[in-house]
DNA sequence: GTCTATAAGGGGATAGAC
DNA sequence: GTCTATCCCCTTATAGAC
């Protein structure tokens, strides 16, 4: 009972605050969405900022657990690296919401999350830019950054759930479907793989 | 007179809009930023909305005024893309805090913007995707799908003022440098230019 | 053009009955 | 656990003197 209340409030919150950012987001508008009046949500979620800090929980918990380029299952590294890019696509394809919740609080300078990403985000990173290093060392890849490869995959495959609405534009569609995820996943599996000597 | 005001008071809401967006914005903390009380702000802008539609705006017509592949000087096709890439580093680089109070909107569903975007910036988009498969169709160029490829640029360049805090963090830098710029245009450039066929 | 004062509303949070 | 009622602060915006 108390669970099943939780995660609608949650998957409301996500929604809203994806909408409105942290200050705009109204808790009335989220209790609202999750079917609930806002002083009973405020029962199970005392604060709007401890509500606030789930939602980014959550969503920071699954990237963390999926997104290692380390935890990919090919065996060389082009399949490696297209299986995290097709990864990262499938996160922004499934929880847009939650992407855009995380790009409103980085962009506003991370004040709430500086810490945690600082203990969990940094050291995954560098262990694979350790790796990547390493196949640019026995000479499979070309010399490229490591750091800018990353940030790059990282903003090619959330802006299609950050900024949807300039993209849905730009396709002249209500909104993406699969298909369009899976071209923009081709293309820029192309690009990377072909553009790092990777392959082809 | 006016006018200095006019520009002081526009420079620090592109700041504020950037760091709190649109509602967390406090008009009071962008006229303490330009030296004004509260109150004579609101005698050259009358409204939050007013002031927020021309910090858009300025930011808007600097990047549709410059941000065409067609406007681009270069001869052949890898000149011309290299030019558009650093060209869009550099809009990055200066102005960012134009670009986080961009995409804040955006992310947010463009509810000021959606119009001026449909009316703007898909008519350019559209001139320069044709450009692109004109060079597909000589043969110049990979096949790959224009649109993806300009989306991936986008994300790219912009994210190293979007997403600043976050790429900071993982460089360990207070902040990004003309170096740090201009080593995410070699890499993106690099796997442009050679991931699309263009270039080596 | 700039100031003091204040109206008006929204929204987060609490109190207390049931 | 849920409801009614209410407090209180923050913030936008206006009124009016100088």
């Amino acid at each position: 009972m108390r669970e099943a209340h939780e995660a609608r409030i949650l998957a409301a919150a996500e929604d809203i605050f994806a909408q409105f950012g942290y200050n705009g987001a109204a808790i009335e508008a989220i209790a609202e969405r999750a079917g609930l009046s806002k002083q009973n949500m405020l029962y199970y979620f005392p604060s709007k900022e401890i509500l606030y800090h789930r939602v980014l929980e959550n969503i920071l918990d699954l990237w963390l657990e999926k997104m290692t380029l380390l935890a990919q299952s090919g065996e060389d590294p082009a399949s490696m690296l297209e299986n995290y890019i097709r990864g990262k696509f499938e996160i922004s394809r499934a929880h847009p919401n939650g992407s855009k919740v995380f790009a409103n609080e980085i962009i506003n300078g991370a004040p709430h999350l500086r810490d945690y990403l600082r203990k969990n985000l940094i050291p995954q990173l560098e262990a694979d830019i350790a790796l990547v290093r390493g196949w640019i060392d026995q000479g499979l890849m070309d010399p490229i950054e490591p750091e800018h490869l990353f940030f790059t995959i990282w903003a090619a495959t959330q802006t299609y759930a950050d900024f949807s609405a300039q993209i849905e534009l730009a396709l002249d569609k209500d909104s993406l479907d699969e298909a369009d995820f899976r071209k923009a996943g081709d293309f820029l599996t192309h690009i990377v793989l072909k553009g790092t000597g990777l392959k082809g």
